[in-house]
DNA sequence: CCCATGTGTCCCACTGAGCGGAACGATGCG
DNA sequence: CGCATCGTTCCGCTCAGTGGGACACATGGG
């Protein structure tokens, strides 16, 4: 439903002058539960000529970045799985974290998550389910604003001015009541958990959630991620989570060559 | 080393006509192995001038699906780890087979895979290592010729004979010295594969690596994929792990809705 | 029954996006 | 120092890609 505004949100007014971008739009209809599209479907997504829409899913189906669904439609195809199991930023931490990760979900009970930084937001690269599975909005590679999360705030803390200043400018937006969306706020509070190592979400990104996350950081002592034990507002304790993130992510940036924190 | 031969193999010998074949040779050029790669390199290993290259990967950066490594040269990028978490094929098998291969890791001990079909080749979705942690070449998103591992035979059995022709004629790659590469003996292991409902590798995909896998059906009763139990020659008696890659199998397969068998 | 509206597919004249050879400055190795 | 190779930039030519329009088919309401 309401089919014509993703296009107007997606590609601003301008239409895409390169063919690339074409197809990135084409990719970009698709999500969790838009699984499966018609070509006259992702037209009027993305905005693009059905004629154009039907050669580019075409191309890309001989590529295999499509392949046809059951229903008709198209849906995107497993080379992407491939690739995306290949990107370096998520290969060489989930490898290096996973351990971590076990130890901070067996040591606490609760919800894990491993999420880098990308520009202004923020994507998750893993998650380890608590043993009773209650449902978390939270998805493997979904994405997120930085400034709504506290494994995002975590690494807005500890990044170049420039990053925090360009999601400020690109606005703060609100997801639930208790969203930060002032600037000035935002700044204070990354000011905190600069000082403290360890930053909160309380019902910041989705109501009822809350988390204690902290940064994770690389050879060059720069942010690379940021772990976080995330659980329902009624259950978990964040504050008494706080020295166990903490723990495993200082361990984790050790061992991926850290150098130790002043 | 030998940095030209790459190409001769993947775009045979005409050179790509679209716009995003050139892409998708861009991003083919990426393996575990190659993780971050110099324009330069890019240029030589997908056949394309220098400045095409360079221009299609500052527009590949500027969609996300690649971006700058560390070491000047370029790696792909989260978009793509993003996308390839939401292709239909892998997610929905994921969810499902999740507990099943849980099940299966626990009553063996041993490796347990889910792969899918893609065309003439198999994909691992899905990989649970065993408690001790023996290295295997396989790793989730790689890509093996059908013909050559147990899952692959699994599933070629139950496929339509178009799909047992193309793998033939596309060629029988040995890849061990137990590889099937007579097409005869392949349809013989087929008709007996598709009579017992176990498909066994001896060492056929990789020197010293065994497993036993069973196809999984979906609703339709068509193939969707297969699990196995792997692991090293010496240790692992085949035979023994059938009965429970099958129970695991078609408790799945039933799971998913597929018609009980005859 | 037909018409209206949806779908996926195909055609083709026009044009501007993309190609790639060439040249550039920076770097590094012998 | 010269030579090689790196990433980057420029620009004229041309053919790949565009998209409006037409088509066959399915659906479903009057």
């Amino acid at each position: 439903m309401c089919p014509t505004e993703r296009n107007d949100a997606a590609s601003d007014a301008s239409s895409p002058t390169s063919l690339l971008e074409r197809a990135s739009l084409v990719l970009g209809c698709f999500d969790a539960e838009h699984a499966e599209i018609g070509i006259s479907d992702i037209a009027r997504r993305s905005g693009l000529a059905k004629s154009t829409t039907h050669r580019l899913a075409a191309e890309l189906i001989r590529l295999g970045l499509l392949e046809q669904g059951e229903g008709g439609g198209v849906r995107l195809g497993l080379r992407l799985f491939e690739l995306g199991q290949l990107v370096p930023r998520r290969h060489a931490l989930h490898e290096a974290a996973r351990p971590f990760m076990e130890d901070l979900r067996e040591a606490t009970g609760n919800n894990v998550h491993l999420a880098v930084l990308d520009g202004i937001e923020v994507v998750y690269v893993e998650i380890l389910w608590a043993r009773d599975v209650q449902p978390l909005p939270s998805r493997v590679g979904g994405r997120l604003p930085a400034h709504a999360t506290g494994v995002g705030k975590a690494m807005l803390a500890f990044s170049s001015p420039e990053v925090v200043r360009a999601r400020i400018e690109a606005g703060l937006a609100r997801r639930t009541a208790y969203t930060i969306i002032m600037p000035g706020a935002l700044t204070r509070e990354l000011a905190a958990i600069r000082a403290s190592g360890i930053s909160y979400d309380r019902q910041e990104s989705a109501m009822g959630v809350v988390c204690a996350a902290c940064p994770v950081f690389g050879v060059d002592g720069a942010v690379v991620a940021a772990l976080s034990v995330t659980g329902r507002a009624e259950r978990l304790d964040i504050e008494r989570m706080a020295p166990a993130v903490r723990t495993a992510a200082l361990a984790l940036s050790r061992s991926l060559g850290a150098p130790t924190p002043t």
